[in-house]
DNA sequence: CGGTTTTGACCCGCGC
DNA sequence: GCGCGGGTCAAAACCG
């Protein structure tokens, strides 16, 4: 119901850089201008590599290339290829294979999608889920109670996080309606933050994809919202034409890294930058059935630079990102 | 009654 | 090895 209700919102995308530890932390400001057939692309970001993020197959290298992440130029990127099968058994409850091989028929023609399934690693969790007992089961035969740790996950093998792209929005409401199902698996308090953080699973079977959404500590007015995954199905039908049509914005947010980039030595620890961070109009998403459409500008405004709402532009003045680039968003179907 | 949310426990990686 | 923080599980509570 109309429990979204928005405060002003600028008019504009945010595109930021956002360290992958910390979500408040590492914005890179960049002031607009006018490329690419009216996209904003960020000044710092030619076209010609913004271009290329866009026209895919997108990777996080090329991104980061454009973005002038330095970081990217040294990493090696590695697609994974895939365990295909791996131990995982496709029984996962509810959830889909988010984890290991499952998500991996998705991507027919990329290979490059199994990555995903190997991010399978992210399941972390995929392990054994159902293997977990009951606390206080009965007997809580103690001992082998908690054997979780079955992962038969290849020793060595060091997890690895699907790329996560996440989106600062202006809302009063912490879940943004975007046009899928999600059903909240989680909540953590946030450490240094009053806000807590909540995980949401893509309800769509098979498709794994994850996002987390919290409140910004330092903007309570602003919602961060990340993706983890990318769709292998189209918008639940009940909310096309809806919140699903406006959402057409950013239907495939985390598309945008078909390839997961697997950083050789370097871990998780490593300061790999791994997300994106975009900041959009969200009534667009979910007001406006025009589509919205993408562009980002910039945005710290703790930078001298950041643009001033009166002279951000309109995020209906162009067409859909989508429909300029849609490998970009578009998985292919078999 | 089935799907979703809540929420405390559990896992796990990491730094010390 | 231990504590911490992030992430996930899953039973119970809710809700339509």
């Amino acid at each position: 119901m109309s429990d979204h209700e928005h405060k002003d919102l600028y008019y504009h995308d945010l595109f930021q850089y956002e360290d992958h530890e910390h979500l408040n932390g590492g914005m890179i400001s960049i002031n607009h201008n006018q490329n690419l057939q009216g996209i904003e692309v960020p000044s710092y970001m030619n076209n010609t590599s913004f271009a290329e993020c866009l026209k895919g197959p997108m990777d996080y290298n090329t991104l980061a290339t454009a973005f002038g992440l330095a970081s990217s130029t040294s990493d090696e990127v590695i697609f994974s290829s895939a365990n295909e099968g791996d131990q995982k058994p496709a029984e996962h409850i509810g959830y889909s294979g988010g984890g290991g091989g499952g998500e991996t028929p998705l991507t027919p023609n990329s290979s490059v999608s199994s990555s995903s399934a190997e991010a399978g690693a992210e399941e972390d969790s995929g392990k054994s889920k159902k293997d977990r007992q009951p606390k206080g089961s009965s007997e809580d035969g103690g001992d082998s109670s908690k054997k979780v740790m079955s992962k038969a996950k290849k020793k060595g093998e060091k997890k690895q996080r699907e790329p996560r792209f996440a989106f600062m929005t202006k809302s009063e409401v912490d879940h943004l309606e975007d046009g899928y199902r999600w059903r909240k698996y989680g909540q953590k308090a946030v450490k240094n933050s009053p806000y807590p953080r909540s995980y949401y699973r893509c309800t769509t079977q098979k498709c794994g994809v994850k996002k987390r959404v919290e409140r910004s500590f330092e903007d309570p007015s602003t919602v961060i919202t990340t993706y983890e995954g990318q769709h292998n199905h189209p918008l639940p039908a009940t909310l096309r034409g809806n919140a699903a049509a406006s959402s057409a914005f950013f239907p495939h947010p985390t598309a945008a890294f078909n390839y997961a980039p697997i950083t050789g030595s370097a871990g998780p620890s490593s300061n790999f930058p791994q997300e994106l961070l975009f900041q959009m109009p969200h009534h667009y998403m979910i007001h406006n059935n025009n589509q919205g459409s993408s562009r980002s500008v910039v945005v710290n405004p703790h930078h001298p630079h950041h643009p001033q709402p009166h002279q951000l532009p309109r995020a209906d003045q162009y067409g859909l990102l989508q429909d300029l680039f849609p490998s970009m968003f578009l998985k292919q179907e078999p």
